[in-house]
Formats: structure tokens, C-alpha cells, sequence
DNA sequence: AAGCCGTATGAAAGCACTTTCAGTTTAACA
DNA sequence: TGTTAAACTGAAAGTGCTTTCATACGGCTT
């Protein structure tokens, strides 16, 4: 019927750079292993020929898409972006390509959720920070969809979970241990929206857990939440720093408000950690710069984790659900 | 191994109900070739496993939502990250998904530079960051990828630009107002790889040259170069703190390295800015913790606008090409 | 000189379907 | 009853690509 010139496929490629099709394909997916001369060769050909790989013919070789999704809070905090920040390194060596999702509503969520499975445009998922309902896991069970949860669990799917509660104690006993008798704390525990997880909660639990078996109490008073926001921290924090009793220790439940406690203090003349000791939590890259005694919750190693259970379980057949616990470790630097 | 219940294929669809694959074929395609009854058998089969031939399902997955790749240095770096987070503002408003490629050699780069256009699974691309050959650029545009360049320009293609070398004017400038008559610069200015810009080398030119026209001299002696990494960063900055004649004004051609500086400082119980003056360069989150002066570049902003640029291109037929200057503007604080 | 390594390549075996082709029923007609 | 056209059907041959496996080649070491 047509006696004109198909579209060009590998094959004349292949014809007209002088080496198989193997090698085409390679230098289009694996570019690193194959000769610089050999790809400029193919390269040449391709342009010459426009040629395009059938993007149908392709998924059907390719035993998925190569592609995981990452359903993550849209990207405000930095402990989810030094998360991300792992989930990309490990893909990247597995040569994955990764795609985000940045939920910033419930609706978002549910979009997402639903039409992720029906589409299968990835090959598998990441949910971080994130409560999910019943009925999605079920549907991502279901359609077959490999799923990794952080900081959230879901029995019949594998998660990576930090233990919050654990970090509380640990932030109680260093205070305690160093001799302080009055303490506070800041976190956001404002009821939170029906798709978020609430670990500041379990941070507060915690902590508090542990300074009343140790004889010490947590008045109410001393208890302050803010959202997560420079200004409200800010606030909170120096209400706190301004009460009649003022605490010679402060639990503050992300490194972002602790570095909020630790400004205000600066501006009212406290000394850190002379006059008040500061604990933050996460470990955020700036902890360090800034020597602020916090526990750290391996950001990117738990990324990395993530990555990294996801892709056993899409490539390797049949592998057991897994649910990681972090260890989670106090870091001592100069606020406490 | 696991008999896993993976997508069912056309075979599964013909063992279940007793036919060969051709007729599974032949009643999804052409259904009036095949007896009614056999037609009915095979329905149901398909249903039952809710089966969906693959290549149409990703056809359906290709049209509905939009995808928009974004080529960025692996990140490592706060300022990237902050930018992404402006792409991906934009992007999720739009509904588009957003695909990372992490760059960590030139030859990732060049691999995804080559395979991104013909593969054409992305309906457009960022670049961030990124020294981009001409061969590659003119293969992206020969192809019709929309693409957008972030700090680095080129004929023929969209790009978000940013005046470093009149960052370092400012900073100069509000050095000498504030009355400071020695200067230093911390800053990477090795030879960079290939692949990457040198924006930080514009950022000492702007410096430089300022603070010659009004007089004053910046001896080599003062100049030093670090690598982007906490360590080698505070190690210059150590070594600039004890110089025999130590300047009182220091410009961090990065934030992060203006952190470096601080921190060394305070070790060494030199006063910021009493004793010595800071500017940075950035202004990413933590820059308004510490209360460093410095130059905001809008990074945010630059990746919103980024997207912005590239849907507009893509949607809206015939956008002419752009070349955004980004506005500069130092941002007084408490260390200089 | 023999052994060993690592890289670069091609042959060939998939992948999930579609189509062709030849064979089998079935039904209708002489 | 014998013929024959029509209606189905399955085996097998594509389709355009990826990936595994094996080989070849140029160093290096001993």
C-alpha cells in the first residue's frame, strides 16, 4: 500500500551507523556504556534519519516505566526535602526517574491516589509523611502497586517508621542527665488535617513520659504549640522564654522551631545554652551549622531506605513486607 | 517465583477462557469477526481479571496529564532545593507532574540530554544550573522540546537569568557605605567541571571591580577559594579569620559558606558584626534564622517563574522566547 | 608469556500484542 | 449426499524495542 518511507526504527539505525541495534539502544538508555565515538556515530545517524523510538513498542520491552512516584507534603519543611534528597539518590544510581507529587490538600491526596493505580505510570510508590486511608491501601494492593510508607504505618504495606515517642525520651533523659529541673516544650500539636500524621505528639508523649517518671513534671503551661511557620514559632517561642518561671530547658519538636527559640532567645540576651538548653529534633542540615544539640532521624538514610525496599520488592520477586524502625539518636552539640 | 498476581496479559485472558490469543485479539479489535457466544466467554474472562491491554492504558496515561522534567545538579545544595520548590509550586497549580533528573556527571547529563527529546516523555524542561552544550540545545529545539534555562544563557532557548556579577556590586557597595576598608571573599572558584556554570566567579568579579573603583583593593591574599562543602568551607574560613591583617568585611559568595564563616567566628570569639562584617549570597530559608545580610536572588521566584515561562511556551503557540533578568537585592540584616 | 581484568559490542531471546494464513466447522445449496 | 462458500479459529510470523549472554579486544600484572 505504501511503497513510501516508513518511519525509521532501530533497525535503520542500526543500517546506517554501521552497528547493531543493541548498541542503538544503548545510547539511548544506558548512554554511559557504550564508546564517546560510537555515540557521536549513532547520534549522527539518529539525527539524520529523525528517527524516534516508538514509545509503545518500548513499554512493552521495558518490563515497567521506570518511574517511581513520590507522594510527599508539598515541599515547605526541609526534613522532607533531605529526605527526598535520599529517595533521589537511590534511584538515581538504580536509574530510576522520579516523580513528584506534592500534596497540599486532601483533595490532592485522594486525586492522586486514585488515579495513580489506574494509570500505572510508575512503577511503584513512596508515600512520606502521609496518613492514608484503608480503602487506598487496598486499592494500591490491589491494582498491584508496590508501596513504601514513611512515618506511617499500614499493615500489608512496607514502611519505614520513625519512633517518635523513643526520640521524646531520649531528649528527657540527656536534659535530665545534665541536671536541669524545670523544662518545656514546643511543637506543633494542633489537631491536624485528617491526611497528616502528628509525630510531634508522640515526641510530647515522650518526653513528657519520661521526665514524670523521673520526678519531674511538664505543667501545662509550659507546653506551647505553634504551626509551623517562621512568625507563629517565633511567638510561641518567646512566650515561652517570657514566662514568670521561665524553664531551663526547651524541647523543641523540628530543628526549624528550635532554630526559632534559639533567635528569640539571642534577641532577649538569653545564653545558650548558660542560661536555657536547646533540644531540637530531625537533624536538618543546618542543625549543625548553627550546633544545635537535637536528635537525628537519618533524613536521608530513611529516603534512601525507602528507595531502596521499593525497588527489592518491584525487581526481586515475592520479597516479605517490611517494617523498618529507624534508630533514632541524640546528637550533642553546643545548645545542651 | 511467587506465582505474584501480576497485570494479567492476553494470555491470561485466553487461558481463562478457553481461547487462543488471536481471539482475544479479534474481539477487543475487531468484534464482528467473532461468534457472539465466544464473544460473551472472553468478556468475561476479561473482566474477571480486569484486564487492560497495556499499551493502551499508558496511552491514556501519556494524554491525560502532563509531565515536565527538570534537570538539576544533584541536590545537594539548599539553594537548588529551594528552587525546585518554586517549579513545583507552579507546576502542581497546573497540574502538571513534575519529573526530577538528577545530574551528577556530565555523563548523566549528556545522557539525558540526548534521550529526553526523543524519548519525549516529558512535555517540557527546566534546566537548572546547568552549562549546556550547543549540539545539545540544538538537538532539544530541532525536536521541539520546550525548554527553559535557569542561570545559564542561550541563544535560541528560554532562560531565567541571573546578574551575579551585579550581586557582588551590591555587596561591595554596602560594604564601603557602612565605612569598612578591607575586604575578603570566601567562594568555589575552582575550575569547575565541565558541565557546570561558574556563577561564583561572576559574584568576585562584581566584588572586585567595585571595590577598585572606589579605591580599595582586594589582595589575592584575601581571596580564597573553597569547595562547597562544610568542611573545606570553614577550613578558608579559618584561614581568613587569621589573617596577619585580618579584613573586617567578608563576602560569602553562598549563604552556606557565609554559615561557615560565622561559625568559625564565633570560635574564635570574633564578634559578627562588630568585629567583622558578613554578607552572603542566596538567601535561602535559614539566612533569615541566622540573620545574615545578603543578596536575595529570589530562588523561589526564579523556579516559578521557570515554569511559568514553560507552560506558557507549551500551551500558548507561538510565545516568543524569553530572556528574564532577575532582579538582585541585598537584604539587610544583622551581620554586616 | 600467560593469566586476568574491564570495557565495548553483537547475537539472540524475550515482551505483549496484532495480523496473516491456513485449517476446521458449519450451513446452505444443488 | 456431495459441494462449496461463509464463518471461525489457532499457530506462527511479525512489530520495535530492551536485555542477557558471550565474545573480542586492549591493557595490566605476574
Amino acid at each position: 500500500m505504501t511503497p513510501t518511507k516508513k518511519t525509521p526504527t532501530i533497525y535503520d539505525v542500526a543500517k546506517l551507523s554501521g552497528v547493531s541495534i543493541a548498541t542503538i539502544s544503548r545510547v539511548l538508555n544506558s548512554p554511559d556504556k557504550v564508546n564517546a565515538e560510537t555515540h557521536k556515530k549513532v547520534m549522527t545517524a539518529i539525527d539524520r534519519l529523525g528517527f524516534v523510538p516508538k514509545a509503545e513498542a518500548r513499554a512493552r520491552a521495558m518490563q515497567g516505566t521506570g518511574r517511581i512516584g513520590v507522594l510527599t507534603p508539598f515541599f515547605t519543611a526541609p526534613s522532607f526535602v533531605q529526605r527526598l534528597r535520599g529517595v533521589a539518590a537511590s534511584l538515581s544510581k538504580a536509574n530510576y526517574e522520579l516523580v513528584i507529587y506534592p500534596v497540599d490538600s486532601l483533595d490532592h491526596l485522594q486525586g492522586h491516589l486514585s488515579s495513580i493505580p489506574l494509570m500505572k505510570n510508575v512503577d511503584g510508590l513512596i508515600i512520606m509523611s502521609l496518613a492514608i486511608e484503608d480503602i487506598d491501601a487496598k486499592r494500591l494492593s490491589a491494582s498491584g502497586m508496590e508501596t513504601v510508607l514513611i512515618e506511617y504505618k499500614h499493615r500489608g504495606m512496607n514502611s519505614i517508621l520513625i519512633d517518635d515517642e523513643h526520640g521524646g525520651n531520649l531528649v528527657a533523659e540527656y536534659l535530665i542527665q545534665k541536671g536541669h529541673k524545670t523544662f518545656a516544650f514546643l511543637g506543633d500539636i494542633e489537631p491536624p488535617e485528617k491526611f497528616s500524621i502528628h509525630p510531634v505528639r508522640s515526641r510530647l508523649k515522650g518526653y513528657k513520659q519520661t521526665l514524670q517518671d523521673a520526678g519531674f513534671s511538664l505543667p501545662k503551661s509550659n507546653i506551647h504549640s505553634a504551626p509551623y511557620t517562621q512568625k507563629e514559632s517565633r511567638e510561641a517561642a518567646f512566650e515561652i522564654l517570657q514566662l514568670p518561671k521561665p524553664p531551663t530547658a526547651i524541647f523543641a519538636a523540628s530543628d526549624f522551631q528550635a532554630l526559632a527559640v534559639m533567635k528569640i532567645a539571642r534577641q532577649l540576651g538569653i545564653k545558650i545554652p548558660d542560661d536555657m538548653a536547646v533540644v531540637g529534633f530531625d537533624d536538618i542540615d543546618v542543625a549543625e551549622h548553627v550546633d544545635l544539640t537535637t536528635i537525628s532521624q537519618h533524613l536521608d538514610e530513611s529516603g534512601r531506605l525507602a528507595a531502596e525496599v521499593l525497588l527489592s520488592r518491584i525487581n526481586e520477586g515475592g520479597r516479605p513486607l517490611q517494617h523498618v524502625n529507624l534508630p533514632l539518636n541524640l546528637i550533642e552539640r553546643a545548645t545542651a
